[in-house]
DNA sequence: CTGAAAGCGCTTACAG
DNA sequence: CTGAAAGCGCTTACAG
């Protein structure tokens, strides 16, 4: 592969030369410009980005760690990222935890040794030593979805509190009084508010969320399959389960259906995190949908500003209830609400 | 952040001996190794992946450029092609196309540039010239579902063709006659195949695919719904829709039901590609389901075999059809199929 | 077993 | 405007 001293030889200038006018440095004549655009072109000529990264202490890269590629809701937010990222002229690493930290370590790792200019993360768990040290060290460094309290890090993430609430409210309408959570781990974040915001809001209608009716899942399909039977079982089964994430209610969705049971009939469903197929469910299920898209570009120009100097601020932004029939309601007087790939 | 002259000074060695022993070089005493490891300890020291890279002149990093991340089947494809990658010591950088050739050109221009060890593509298109390049300067490439013809590069994808016959004399045996295709692009593989294999199966039934019947989609949701609605409008609709991948099935539905129609009474849908909803949509999905995880497993041994100096070699392996209720049959005798990540 | 030195492909003060 | 040279952080023949 054809390298700067090749394109110098070719044009018969310096390397120094060849290398300003690949950086549009401005002190070049127009004919030593047009000579090294030409070299570059008989050569094919490509920059090696390593050697600049080296010699610049930079790699115009974002690294950004996962809990779950394959949750849809992340796939999106990953999506929303990189796209963000290009516009500014950054490239993004993904790295994907799978909702295991010693995974999550694995990538904070490997993107640190290829020094990545920053960290877009979404903590797994209470953070890995390898992050906080990055974070204290001053890795540039953003929170996205999940974060972790007592950091000194900006954090991009949408408030369900009043979707919840609005949630709780039309259950209540319904009739509702046996309400269930399927929960995220107690480590992350939105493990615990989603609890903490369903339970307040239950409150408000003078009604209790009993120990047994709090399931422990992991934000994986699997998970909500086996705590949706442990509330089945229950002397008193629950009226309605809210699944704290969409692989929850999928796997919610396979275990009330393999008992031969119905929904909303037998029991009701309620997912956070709306996604396309839950227009063709059967039933459509009511959900809570955060702006992903937008989450993913505040995230990014959040790290860009850090990494560029600037002060890079937290943001905050609400979801919003989407009621479909999942929870025994009527269909909406509306006229049905469209798929699209991103919730404004 | 610590380079390995401070790791050297702190020890009391030379920069050459610190790297042997992070290298395991054998010929390093016990003592120095002890006081090299001490020192790497109390500095926190980590090696810069980029140094490395441009001495060494391997990243030990995979290129994957792929059609479309928001679609399920690449985002499985994905995953696994990143975990048998971790596996092997390689990480990979993901590009999306969104099924457009100037962002493939994009991110393979970018890859190839970070000087990445091999690229593993799904093309968008007949293949940019960026790409065909490439291939043909040698470097390890493999192409992973789709590929181009002509070009010398091993490629792993799943053969639909026995499914697709499985599918359509399953569709005649319910007395459909009228189906039609929802094709993908036709600059890709994947997307003329499927037509070619849909057409042959029907002529061993003695039936005809009239150009009326075959839509042009683009493999994303949109264009199903677009085509969709272009075969409810003939005056003689089709009363099956075959989608060649599950984005335009999921469009397919859409325009169904924005009509006030109903799946199979209406018209019948079957989708390439399974994935977990269509367990749960109303009513459960008839589709073909490739081994996902399989296939991105056996493109990374490939190519980690090229970039070894190995052979590596093409697979094919084969799809399966996976009956359901979209097609109007009855429920099948057995019991309900589970839903899984991966298919076998 | 260990170290001095060259070199990977760039960028960028420093002179001229 | 242009070039010679240093240096980014490593690895690896080459001597000893």
């Amino acid at each position: 592969m054809a390298s700067i001293k090749d394109v110098a030889s070719e044009a018969g200038l310096s390397v120094a030369t060849v290398s300003r006018v690949l950086n549009d440095h401005p002190s070049v004549s127009e004919d030593a410009r047009g000579r090294v655009l030409a070299a570059v072109q008989t050569l094919g000529y490509r920059p090696n980005a390593v050697a600049r990264s080296l010699r610049t202490d930079q790699t115009r890269t974002l690294g950004l760690v996962i809990s779950d590629v394959m949750n849809p809701y992340f796939t999106e937010l990953a999506r929303s990222v990189e796209e963000e990222a290009r516009a500014l002229g950054y490239s993004v690493i993904i790295g994907n935890a799978d909702e295991r930290p010693e995974l999550q370590d694995h990538h904070v790792t490997t993107l640190l040794d290829r020094r990545i200019d920053g960290l877009l993360v979404s903590p797994t768990d209470g953070g890995s030593p390898r992050m906080l040290d990055a974070a204290r060290a001053g890795t540039p460094m953003v929170f996205v979805d999940r974060w972790i309290p007592g950091v000194d890090v900006p954090v991009v993430r949408s408030d369900g509190q009043t979707a919840v609430r609005d949630l709780v409210a039309h259950l209540h309408r319904l009739g509702h009084r046996r309400l269930a959570i399927i929960a995220g781990p107690a480590a992350t974040t939105t493990g615990r508010e989603r609890v903490d915001a369903f339970r307040a809001a239950l409150r408000e209608h003078g009604l209790e969320l009993p120990a047994a009716y709090i399931g422990q899942g992991d934000f994986q399909a699997d998970s909500g399959r086996r705590v949706t039977e442990g509330f089945l079982d229950l002397a008193e089964p629950p009226e309605v389960v809210f699944a704290a994430d969409n692989l929850m209610a999928l796997g919610a969705l396979d275990a009330v259906r393999a008992r031969g049971l119905r929904v909303p009939d037998d029991i009701a469903l309620a997912a956070f995190d709306d996604i396309p197929w839950f227009v063709h469910t059967d039933p459509p299920v009511t959900a809570i949908a955060q702006p992903t898209g937008a989450l993913g570009r505040a995230a990014v120009r959040a790290l860009v500003d850090r990494i560029e100097g600037r002060p890079g601020e937290s943001v905050t932004l609400p979801a919003r209830l989407v009621v479909r029939r999942s929870c025994g309601e009527p269909v909406p007087p509306q006229s049905p609400s469209p798929v699209r790939r991103s919730t404004p």
